[in-house]
DNA sequence: TATTGTTATACTCTATAACTATA
DNA sequence: TATAGTTATAGAGTATAACAATA
């Protein structure tokens, strides 16, 4: 692995990114939203100032973000009955059907594109596939430290 | 190319998004900001209308967005010689660099996470860097860009 | 005292509607 | 009339600072 090839990688990154923002579905949620909205589908429930850490956002924009979440019936905040002072987020079952629904739409615009790759391409991609997850599975380790018993 | 794999590789541009947003560099430029300059670069001078259209934002956001790079030395507007109501949105030397700097930083922040990978899991995204270029070149030749959040 | 979260305030970025200038 | 862009106004989303509540 060159410093050439991580170049390399970075810049399909950018592309993939653009390509991304093409063929997500448009209105309601703002990006920071989205995703916040799916780390709590895919990670469980959460405190406020985690999900703030996570998405890079201060605490009172998370405080906010949760507050319009809540209001649009897609997250819901719940005490903590360790700590008073710790507010868990969760998702709602609205909150699960919305993200489907995105990623469905997502998924078919992308399924549209890679019907029309040559078939070594689209098995290069699904060749990708378990790296990507290991470097993701890497950089949530690298800003996340603790809270693994491994 | 099943169904299942086309939803797969959507999945992992979810995680691909989430990581890229986490290795940018926080200050100063807007993710439609940053977008926008680096189509600058890559494609050349563009006229206003064009530029909101494919960064999927109105034509006064996209007006503002020009003014703020030009107060910041970004980009500049010429007129369009051949077409008294057409502005030509140029980037400067100072975009480049900029665009240049977060490249960098993107890059070496990434690096860092490639390396801890195991060498088969960096050969296979080396190998599907072709397969991406591909995949974007053929959304670029398809319709025009949704609004994107998400 | 330290931690968790909220409130207050201001700034950036965006959209829609109404406008000006050119074709 | 149609097109390219700007100005006006309002709302969403964000940050920093100051605050309240709990540990």
């Amino acid at each position: 692995m060159t410093a050439y090839d991580a170049a390399q990688i970075s810049a399909a990154f950018e592309e993939l990114v653009r390509l991304y923002r093409r063929l997500s579905p448009a209105g309601g949620l703002s990006a920071t939203a989205a995703a916040t909205l799916s780390s709590l589908d895919r990670r469980g429930p959460a405190r406020l100032t985690e999900l703030a850490v996570q998405e890079g956002v201060s605490q009172p924009a998370m405080t906010q973000l949760i507050t319009r979440l809540q209001d649009a019936g897609l997250a819901k905040k719940a005490a903590d009955p360790a700590d008073g002072r710790v507010v868990l987020v969760h998702i709602t079952d609205a909150g699960r059907a919305e993200l489907s629904h995105r990623r469905a739409v997502r998924t078919t615009r992308l399924a549209a594109l890679l019907e029309r790759l040559p078939a070594n391409d689209q098995e290069a991609l699904t060749a990708a596939l378990p790296a990507v997850a290991e470097l993701s599975r890497k950089a949530g380790k690298a800003s996340e430290p603790e809270r693994s018993t491994a």
